[in-house]
DNA sequence: ATCCTTGCAAAGTGTTTGCATCGAG
DNA sequence: CTCGATGCAAACACTTTGCAAGGAT
């Protein structure tokens, strides 16, 4: 199991492997899906492990920063809007090295996503497209 | 001015056009980029006009359903994450309506992507791409 | 006159934190 | 023995709601 490298993980950092990480790397890789901290709490419950939400809540970042987990659904915590008048879409190219944002905007991506769209039976209302990289001038300066 | 879209719908769906509800139209559309409901009402409370945060975000529901606006980053209001071991890459279709997922991939948009990657000279290392709006049952419901 | 809307403050959610205690190293 | 970790409950941040008073139709 990537226990191991959970354990791995907390040792490099100085924390310590306690019964609660263990049992809440378990619950975490018993699923399939998405899962949220509630329903990691609730799943633990049933089988009769005591762990405090609050322990959820400080393991959930560590199995991110190992890159055991990620988050999905970038979820700010409030609400954001914007007007629909007048402002096109538009798509991000993220620069890992220099921070650096391309914004780009594709027909032919656009009619792809549509189309992959129609044969789930779902109608597109938004969507937000991330491609994380390196632009040219940082690929050049890595080589 | 689409205030009239706005009054229209109001007055379809028997509500009432209030100062309140035109002001808050009117700071909506007098902004270009995001914002959130907090913005809005110290955008509002600068310019010496009082209308109430219970009122702004009882509004914004009204202009999202008349389609005046559309909310982004925001599918649900709490953490979501999945696991990354033997799982491969797909991307997400998120429900507004019913908060589900549907997970998908195809070859084809990865291909897509690269190719306008390459045009960019930029090196694609991860993407995510969430594409938000309504699932089949969703849709049915609605109609 | 009716019934929707407002503002306020209280109640809800989901998440974070302070603190005393516990336990891994 | 030493610090980090835990559980609990209180604190938080954002959003929703109950209620009495006000206002649009």
């Amino acid at each position: 199991m990537e226990e191991k490298a959970f354990k791995k993980y907390l040792k490099e950092k100085g924390l310590k492997s306690t019964k609660e990480r263990e049992l809440i790397f378990k619950e975490v890789f018993s699923r399939h899906g998405h899962f949220d901290p509630e329903e990691l709490h609730m799943g633990m419950r049933k089988k009769g492990l005591k762990v405090s939400k609050a322990s959820i809540y400080r393991t959930l970042p560590l199995l991110l920063e190992s890159g055991l987990i990620k988050q999905v659904e970038m979820t700010e915590k409030h609400a954001h809007y914007e007007h629909t008048l007048g402002r096109n879409h538009h798509d991000h190219m993220l620069c890992i090295s220099c921070g650096g944002v391309i914004e780009f905007y594709s027909e032919a991506l656009e009619r792809l996503q549509n189309r992959i769209c129609k044969k789930e039976g779902f109608e597109s209302v938004t969507h937000t497209l991330e491609i994380k990289g390196y632009c040219g001038k940082c690929r050049k300066r890595r080589k």
